[in-house]
DNA sequence: CCCCCAATGTTGACAGTGTCAACTTTCCAC
DNA sequence: GTGGAAAGTTGACACTGTCAACATTGGGGG
């Protein structure tokens, strides 16, 4: 059997898919947010991103070394996003509360639009969280929320830790909000943006 | 090669594990949720079900479909089981305050005692939510939480739905909460129960 | 009383999955 | 240049959910 084309070898400047793809590590992370995003976890798998990347179904183990490997480089582009999510809408002028408003938003945002990504930065049993990246990507994701949080005392007075306990309980409210959102579990209620739920010297209007 | 024993059919009163199993579609949603707890959902297939009710692998599909129906199933389950938890601290003669922090912790308790149940229970990829059974079960669970906050109002004022907007903030904060504890993600911070983080008058000293 | 039929379980097959071992191709450092 | 490491391929394995065809059981109408 003749193989069709694809035969020579570097004849012509058609550079004809190469041996080595050049930077597979990234390209596959990405193919794998976007199938994440279109089909959702079930429709993720090993072979079906490789094949999105014109690789074959086993070209991955040398980057991730196992399924588990791709999610957490995936969770971590995930964070990384996030992070940025939430700092976009950080002006310097305005006060610490509009400030932290709008990290709050774009927390919320953030998962909206990427639910898949953002249920799987979350979730252990997909993502290995002794990873030294994703570990470093979360650590500077939830940094935007205690350093703009840093000063605000919402907790309870009289109880010791009044920082953590602030920053315990907007990251609480503001991820469970995000979650319960995503599952559909607000569809009765009437719609209320983040900002209606977060303690009173937080709130902005809405965009 | 011979079967050691259960080979005679019916002749001493040993029932010998009869074709019919008698209640199988429950002892399904009980070994499932034993072997997610055990195993998490990597372990849970419907093939190790059906082993663990010593059944053939087909024998689920004519009480449930579909791996997802039986989920559905274990999730109902699940949200009964929720409801009880966060009932069970509620006593009569104490203060609404109270019987409010008596629930979240009722709920957050939950979720840490049965973290893969209470994944499953929000997760829409697995779970049908149009299944009838799942609803009312998941309405009665939520009931509790919309029953005891009436007539209380920690969101702000001056908007309107007041009584929606504390729900919402309760929810969301005790929801948030559970997810982060059950993520790992509040492990460097110092602990505090959630009694700790809710709005001041619903707080009580943790048992 | 008996027989039929619907409900319940079983068996075997199929496509799809992650993982591994053995192999080939490419590139880079010496 | 050349040897060895990195990167990609191929084929196999055990496992999964789903389905069709079949076997068994028990209960309700003749």
């Amino acid at each position: 059997m003749l193989t069709a084309s694809t035969s020579k070898p570097t004849s012509l400047r058609m550079t004809p898919r190469p041996y080595h793809h050049g930077d597979l590590k990234t390209a596959l992370v990405a193919a794998g947010i976007d199938i994440l995003e279109a089909q959702g976890i079930p429709g993720l798998s090993l072979r079906a991103i490789a094949a999105h990347c014109g690789v074959s179904h086993s070209a991955p183990k040398n980057h991730f070394g196992s399924l588990k490997g791709l999610l957490t480089a995936i969770a971590t582009e995930g964070f990384r996003r996030h992070e940025q999510a939430m700092r976009e809408g950080l002006g310097e002028d305005t006060t610490r509360e509009q400030r932290l408003a709008a990290a709050m938003h774009g927390y919320a945002d953030f998962a909206q639009a990427n639910p898949a990504v953002f249920h799987l930065m979350f979730y252990k049993q997909h993502c290995d969280f002794e990873d030294a990246a994703l570990m470093e990507a979360a650590n500077a994701s939830y940094a935007v929320l205690r350093e703009i949080s840093t000063g605000l005392d919402w907790a309870r007075a009289g109880l010791p830790d009044s920082q953590t306990r602030t920053e315990m309980m907007l990251w609480s409210l503001v991820h469970g909000y995000a979650n319960l959102r995503n599952a559909g579990m607000f569809g009765r209620l009437p719609e209320h943006p983040i900002g209606y739920i977060l303690p009173a010297s937080t709130y902005r209007e809405p965009r």
